[in-house]
DNA sequence: ACTTTGCTTTAGTATTTTCCAAACTAAGAC
DNA sequence: GTCTTAGTTTGGAAAATACTAAAGCAAAGT
């Protein structure tokens, strides 16, 4: 009981661990389950926890579970921790010369659909390289991939990047180009080939791509009109289906709905983005052999 | 004995400490007096951690305590987690909107002399300000604490800086004036101050300031001669007391030698560099509470 | 009022951990 | 060879830890 006050330095990750699990799960009770641990032993392990960090983390009860704001903290907290023991591992792993531990990769949304870029080949491949390894695959938005590479969660991040954030280290994969688009109903959709000029474009409503808060001011081939913002292709594709705006679409995705006559290609041998595919590492990588063995496995099988 | 084989997601920090103390200690006899523990309980730890990473971490016997390349890599690994646990406390406090945990701060040498820069003074006064707080301070060379504050090892860095790192926000603390001086035996030491020229300093051997690998272009006022390189103002002041080189020094450091007419300064209302002292942190710090407090209660001190 | 649910408390047991003393080993010093 | 030093092995005891079942409690639902 003595003992169990003050020094935080032994905290025991175990009890960390049945906490997230208990944040992650919603519930004591829900937990249990997944623990495998009686409702009496979770009950004690949080308070053993609460107790030694003097802090309530979260309030539960008949009247439902809910998480205090210090609890949040502390279970971000935990987050980072836990990476710093995942780090640990890959560091031991790579002592004795073995790839091992979590790899953390962030690709942008629908990468899996670019013909291009053979993501789950690539990794495949290098995953039969290095038994003892396990995969974490994220989808996020691009300065979202830029902010977890900065902040070592993740390894490696595989996207299209309209800038170079200083602290990270970009590799060139492949091009990607990016065509306009209008849906069925759009009033575009009927014109023919030939009559098509640029200036009908220009007049019609367009979708910005944003990325976070910013706005990126994309390598736009006309001066389009922006009457819409998307922050993903799945949305931009979405709003292009409403046949009220035009947006840049890559044609492996949109293939899929050209094929059924919702969406039909503007002038794509004129107006076009050409937006490069890169790889971005930290430039001082968690677990450098890891990360570097990945990155050249990657470049081997697109080449 | 069979539980103990696989998973490495459990490993224990006491085991981990006992073995950085040993590193630290330089084998297992000097170990235990600061451990407090018996040879064989040291022993049998040391055993059952390598047995867990399955890796030899050193050699000892009678032969000689020695760390095995592995063993060195992973006592890397274990000061890199130790530092995510006293963050891990940090973040807990600022939970708790405690200041505590532990201040990482890193100095160029000889900063205590500065009279414009009170940092004992500037640290007491955070520290009254916040009571559950360890300070570790640490002397490096310019470009070792830029490193550090990159690798988050440290959360402030107070120096003088030739160049802006990516990633790192530097903050101006004050102007430092550096003059040149001459030692008792160098020719210019007995010229008049009205008959000495640039000229003639142009033709003495100088004594360039080089930072970790690569060589600093100073805002020099003149173009100088470089014929010796010095890593810090500690080994300038030595070279210059040879009195085969002039060297630029601050004032306040150099003026103990001046007093016993060891030293000269040399046209120091003409020939100055004036460098700029910043206090640097990383752009996202750890426990950002913590740093911003130590930062405005430095800025505040100095003012 | 009664039941259910979600958690806590308590008491008791099983397991693991931690530690040391004593005997042992291997290698350098003499 | 013998002594000394530095670490290992083993056995056993004490302490801490992990876990559960059973009883308790309070709020929400009926």
């Amino acid at each position: 009981m003595d003992a169990m006050i003050g020094n935080l330095r032994e905290i025991d990750i175990k009890r960390l661990r049945i906490f997230m699990t208990i944040v992650e799960c919603g519930g004591f009770v829900q937990a249990q389950n997944e623990l495998n641990l009686s409702a009496s032993t979770i009950s004690v392990r949080m308070s053993e926890l609460e107790e030694k960090l003097a802090l309530r983390l979260c309030h539960r009860g008949r009247s439902g579970f809910s998480m205090t704001p210090e609890g949040n903290e502390v279970y971000q907290a935990c987050q980072t921790l836990l990476l710093a023991h995942e780090n640990f591992i890959s560091s031991v792993g790579a002592a004795k010369g073995i790839i091992s531990g979590e790899l953390r990769v962030g690709i942008i949304d629908n990468m899996i659909f670019d013909p291009n870029l053979p993501i789950s080949k690539a990794l495949s491949n290098f995953c039969e390289q290095t038994a003892a390894l396990e995969i974490s695959l994220y989808t996020m938005a691009p300065t979202e991939l830029e902010r977890a590479l900065l902040e070592q969660k993740l390894h490696l991040a595989i996207g299209v990047f309209y800038h170079r954030a200083p602290g990270l280290s970009y590799r060139s994969l492949c091009h990607e180009k990016l065509v306009l688009y209008c849906g069925r109903e759009h009033p575009l959709f009927n014109v023919s080939k030939n009559s098509l000029t640029t200036d009908k474009l220009v007049e019609s409503g367009y979708i910005e791509r944003t990325y976070g808060q910013t706005i990126s001011r994309l390598n736009q081939p006309l001066h389009l009109q922006s009457a819409a913002w998307s922050s993903s292709l799945e949305a931009t594709a979405i709003l292009i289906q409403t046949g009220r705006y035009i947006g840049f679409l890559p044609p492996y995705y949109a293939q899929q709905w050209c094929d059924q006559g919702m969406l039909k290609s503007l002038l794509e041998d004129k107006v076009f983005i050409d937006s490069e595919v890169s790889a971005v590492i930290h430039k001082i990588p968690q677990n450098q052999a890891m990360t570097h063995v990945l990155l050249a496995s990657l470049i081997d099988t697109i080449a």
